[in-house]
DNA sequence: GTAAGACTTCAAGTACGCTTGAAGTCAAAA
DNA sequence: TTTTGACTTCAAGCGTACTTGAAGTCTTAC
């Protein structure tokens, strides 16, 4: 961050391996606003070493993790999470594998409860509406499948947890499983 | 939204079918504030009745609404989605199965779509960095599914939409390639 | 009837995730 | 050398999604 890069290597057309990138680079690279990065940097979620002249050079792995914010902010995790989510992986030199493993599982763990949670919420609105009942608790057991089926993933139950998770609106929607059963 | 329910009508213990829910109510059994609920009202997401002493009434169709607001919230949807996805659902009366289930088509599409995104950050997290090559490009061939068999969904092949959107981190990603072909 | 607690509106404040603008500096090309 | 465009910092502003607080009203229970 507060290293110093040669003040001639700031933008070629071509690319060495450690060829550093300007900030206008960087943005046109992964479509992330200049003045996001510059936010991101306040964030420390990701660095870059000065020139001479003060400006921004960013160093290639740099870019990967530009992209996996964008990505991660696109899916609507908040920044907190991606910071988090990079764990270990160092800012200062290109991550090891090992690095990049240890912090890709901890993404992952994030990504699947998240994922479950985008399934539970299509399964209740084609599976539970779709079906007629309106009520989470009684299509636990009929475990519709019609539209879970066009992505490829097998019919599945309801999570216990669903039931938890859900349960103040359950308490109620046995009014509108009655209308439904006309 | 300035109709009124009868004033002796508040708060009893047990629950009759088209009994009316205080604010706190709501709120007790969503897990959503009060404030927030007062909030979603201004923005038309949800509508209540009003008592002679202009305090809110929630008809009980309303949990539902206010659950799935609450849901979608924790997904990370913004609430113009989720008002969107309301679509035609009415405000104004308990929604016949046939508006729920034009609603739940639209949430579908928008879910799978965010769900597909995930799952393709899973990959490039435990596919592509977990494999070594740490480029999405390479790995769009070695196609790897130890997390997603977990879930029951098979293996797939990378998008070429996928190609199409990280093209831009893509395009050097080549440099850090190298370096795991060590 | 009265007291307590739940409710009302309205305005302001907060947190996140930035963008915009001003005023000035740096870098590369002509 | 000069010009142009890209860059710098800092401060303020913005959109989303609320929360908090003040001042007052309604409902319920006693």
């Amino acid at each position: 961050m507060t290293q110093q890069a040669e003040p001639g290597s700031a933008a070629p057309a071509h690319h060495e391996p450690d060829e550093l990138l300007t900030i206008g680079e960087m943005s046109r690279r992964t479509g992330v606003a200049a003045s996001a990065l510059r936010f991101y940097e306040d964030l420390g979620l990701i660095a870059s070493v000065r020139t001479a002249g003060n400006q921004r050079r960013y160093p290639r792995h740099m870019l990967r993790r530009v992209s996996l914010i964008a990505v991660a902010k696109r899916l609507g995790l908040p920044l907190s999470d991606v910071q988090e989510g990079f764990g270990d992986v160092p800012l200062d030199r290109t991550p090891s594998h090992e690095e990049w493993q240890r912090a890709s599982r901890q993404w992952k763990r994030r990504l699947v409860e998240r994922r479950r949670g985008l399934e539970r919420l299509e399964r209740e609105l084609t599976g539970c509406i779709g079906c007629g009942c309106l009520s989470m608790k009684a299509c636990a057991l009929l475990n519709p499948d019609d539209a879970l089926g066009e992505d490829g993933a097998g019919p599945r139950r309801l999570d216990p947890e669903l039931e938890r998770d859900d349960a103040d609106a359950d308490r109620d929607s046995d009014e509108i499983g009655a209308r439904a059963g006309d």
